[in-house]
DNA sequence: AAGGCGCGTTTTTTT
DNA sequence: AACGCGCCTT
């Protein structure tokens, strides 16, 4: 080994970074703020661990938040490495402990065969119990319920403990929600009997794993000496949990983060942890990286001017030595679709003047369905765009209409697989019959595969044919299955179930489309097959890897030359030349259903933070006055983020909005809305509808009244809002709604299906 | 069992 | 506006 090539390899990193790359022993903690090479640091590190170190690729593990960004540290580390990068387990936390389950899964109880639900099949599975239980599932809410599951089982309550837990209990029983410790068994129950696992079961399981067998603990931590983590910020405590395991011995463990930069708290995500790391590990190494080399001096002091607003962070000083930048612009629209027109002029502007290419531009928002606006401007503009995210290939009907027939083959006892396809294409088998199926089951305390194969004892007639030559359909999809690979037994089944043929006779535009969708299934399942790099070509690994992919994996987008579309939540970790965040309004940004549900500004604060600090050269905010929500157009304020950043860095952009009233928007909001025309000169004030959590604790005896009389000038008590006075009523369409006078609040418009009120007199 | 119609609900973010 | 569910008819 020569000295001078590690030197040499080296030198393209500053100093903390070099530190946190050499220093490859112990515990070592980076907090890296936004673009200051965090991802850099961890892929020199893994490519010096094996160059330098000579540690066998084999024993690292590193773990990411995407596939994607699995995927380009793997080609990174490639580029540096001749040894080949392959052996190192790298992946999302599902997708390695998924793989580390297929092969221990048995020590639990499950087969390695198990089945991944997705949050569909969560969902369908919980409205069945709620329904089996013979419970309201307008109270049992199938979203409201698995949150609560997913939330217990992320900080590794088991069903047990949920149940015996007091604090649990009573929350539960506030929200009028008793049961939801006994759906919680039922959900788990039934998985179990599935063969099934959910997301949160990969990590739930595998630290069930570790903690009940040792042996297999223990063989994992002598396999892996070096543990790494990246976006360490928005790892839970049961992902914390697993690499603490993990380590415990060797104590080669490095986590990279931003506590800045955390924004998946909602899904149980803990800024704690990187608290609890350095408590864990009291010789820690701290780095910390606070260069930023991604974007101008107006952009980071813009974005440090935001986040300075949130207590609750780590003290870091994020400064770059890049010049200094044009102003971040502010554009206002008068409605969301002239935001999408303005917008994609701004973008052929930016072209002309500076040679852009489409893929140097991104558009963020915070919600999917801002996405719509912003399409239908590109497209009339010709510019060349893709949305990523949102419904994405696999969540489409047909395709997870082939993926259930090709999940039931590998594993009979996939409940919502078999629910999904038993009766697709009609072939004569109803609901009742499936019923049946599943209470026997239950009965006879066997498998629904057992059922369906001595189906004549109980469902006969037509039903009971039908449901025998489905059985035999099935067993001759596993017979083709076990002598070949993943393709041939996928086309078979396409084939054989009828699907393909049902979609072929579709003529109408959507089937022509469904069809393509599902040769394009079929056409992946080629390729995963021919890919050298597979080496388990059998259709259970094909699922698996399926079942974790998202839509940011989808490789077809990442060819061409276009304007990317997204969520703020998908461009963590990524930048571009030029960035709009677009719907800076209140109540869509920061999220109305965050603040009142939650309460937490500040992870609203911090995913703007992500959204500013994603850019390179030039960012440009947007809000429209006026915005179709709900379907409804709703007049906007703007949210209160712009008064955030501090104005020296920010322009107005020359009065662009033709500022003519919509068809069908009062002209009385515009003299109102005036006033923000010189925004942001103006001093920002407080915003007015903000519902403050301590708004109001409604009386005790508070019991919502039958609402069909309300009638104005009644005095009215509302859970969230207090008093007020009904000033007056309105019908729109089917709704009624009444407008009310808030002593605390002033003027709310309540639609009475969703109001819960209690008239006082 | 299957298909149609009308009503009611729902819109935050994702592995 | 878009979707899903339940009820009703065939």
């Amino acid at each position: 080994m020569s000295l001078d090539a590690e030197e040499e390899f080296l030198k393209e990193l500053n100093e903390p970074q070099r530190e946190g790359v050499i220093n490859t022993e112990g515990p070592t903690m980076i907090i890296a703020g936004a673009g200051s090479g965090k991802t850099r640091v961890l892929t020199y590190r893994i490519a010096y661990l094996i160059k330098y170190k000579h540690v066998d690729p084999f024993s690292i593990m590193a773990l990411t938040f995407t596939n994607k960004a699995a995927r380009e540290m793997r080609n990174r580390i490639e580029k540096v490495v001749d040894n080949d990068a392959r052996n190192i387990w790298m992946g999302t936390f599902h997708s390695v402990f998924a793989r580390l389950l297929r092969s221990e899964a048995h020590h639990i109880g499950y087969p390695s065969n198990f089945t991944i639900y997705d949050a569909d099949d969560s969902k369908s599975l919980i409205k069945s119990i709620v329904k089996e239980q013979g419970l309201d599932d307008k109270v049992y809410k199938a979203n409201a319920v698995f949150s609560r599951i997913s939330g217990a089982k992320n900080n590794l309550v088991s069903w047990k403990d949920y149940i015996n837990n007091p604090l649990y209990q009573a929350d539960d029983e506030s929200q009028m929600r008793p049961h939801i410790g006994k759906l919680y068994q039922l959900y788990v129950q039934r998985c179990f009997k599935a063969d099934a696992m959910d997301f949160d079961d990969l990590l739930f399981n595998t630290n069930l794993l570790f903690k009940e067998h040792p042996d297999v603990l223990n063989k994992y931590q002598q396999r892996f000496q070096y543990v790494l983590v990246d976006e360490f910020q928005d790892t839970n405590i049961s992902q914390y949990l697993i690499t603490k395991r993990l380590a415990s011995v060797r104590q080669n463990i490095a986590v990279v983060g931003d506590d800045a930069q955390s924004i998946y708290a909602f899904r149980g995500a803990n800024i704690q942890n990187i608290l609890n790391f350095e408590k864990d590990y009291p010789d820690l190494r701290i780095i910390k990286l606070e260069q930023n080399y991604r974007s101008t001096q107006n952009i980071v002091n813009a974005a440090n001017s935001v986040i300075v607003k949130n207590k609750a962070q780590l003290h870091k000083n994020v400064w770059t030595s890049n010049q200094e930048g044009r102003l971040i612009e502010l554009i206002k629209a008068v409605s969301d679709n002239e935001e999408g027109k303005l917008v994609a002029s701004t973008i052929f502007e930016q072209k002309m003047n500076h040679q852009y290419h489409n893929s140097d531009f991104a558009v963020l928002y915070r919600t999917n369905s801002q996405s719509r606006a912003m399409e239908e401007a590109l497209r009339r503009m010709n510019i060349k765009y893709k949305v990523v995210g949102g419904l994405s290939f696999y969540q489409r009907k047909e395709i997870k209409d082939l993926l259930g027939y090709l999940r039931f083959a590998v594993n009979q006892n996939d409940e919502q697989a078999l629910r999904r396809i038993i009766n697709l294409p009609k072939r004569g088998i109803g609901d009742s019959s499936v019923d049946k199926i599943i209470v026997a089951a239950d009965e006879q305390g066997v498998s629904l595969w057992e059922i369906l194969e001595n189906i004549h004892h109980f469902v006969g007639g037509r039903a009971g044919e039908a449901i025998k030559n489905f059985v035999t359909m099935i067993k001759s999809f596993r017979i083709t299955m076990e002598k070949s690979d993943a393709y041939d037994t996928a086309q078979m089944v396409a084939k054989n179930s009828g699907l393909l043929k049902e979609l072929y006779e579709d003529k109408t535009v959507e089937g022509l489309n469904r069809y393509e969708n599902v040769q394009e299934l079929l056409n992946a399942i080629k390729e995963f097959v021919d890919n050298p790099e597979t080496n388990d070509k059998t259709l259970g690994a094909f699922l698996q890897e399926v079942s974790l992919l998202t839509d940011a994996d989808d490789k077809n987008k990442e060819l061409d030359d276009a304007v990317t579309l997204m969520t703020i939540h998908m461009a963590k970790g990524l930048e571009f030349k030029n960035v709009f965040v677009v719907g800076m309004e209140e109540d869509l940004f920061p999220s109305q259903m965050m603040l009142s549900s939650r309460a937490d500004l500040e992870e609203e604060r911090r995913l703007f933070y992500v959204a500013i600090t994603r850019a390179e050269q030039h960012l440009f905010l947007s809000y429209a006055l006026n915005r179709y929500r709900y379907g409804r157009l709703k007049t906007c304020e703007p949210s209160r983020f712009l008064s955030d950043i501090d104005t020296t860095y920010l322009q107005v952009s020359k009065s662009i909005g033709s500022h003519e009233p919509l068809p069908g928007v009062q002209a009385q909001h515009f003299g109102k809305r005036s006033l923000i025309a010189g925004f942001p000169e103006q001093k920002p004030q407080a915003p007015r509808h903000f519902v403050k959590q301590t708004a109001h604790q409604p009386s005790s005896d508070f019991k919502p009244s039958d609402t069909s009389n309300l009638i104005v000038g009644n005095r009215v008590e509302h859970p969230k809002f207090g008093f007020g006075k009904v000033i007056r009523m309105d019908v729109d369409g089917a709704n009624r709604k009444a407008i009310i006078d808030f002593e605390q609040f002033g003027e709310k418009t309540l639609l009475l299906s969703f109001a819960k009120l209690r008239i006082v007199e």
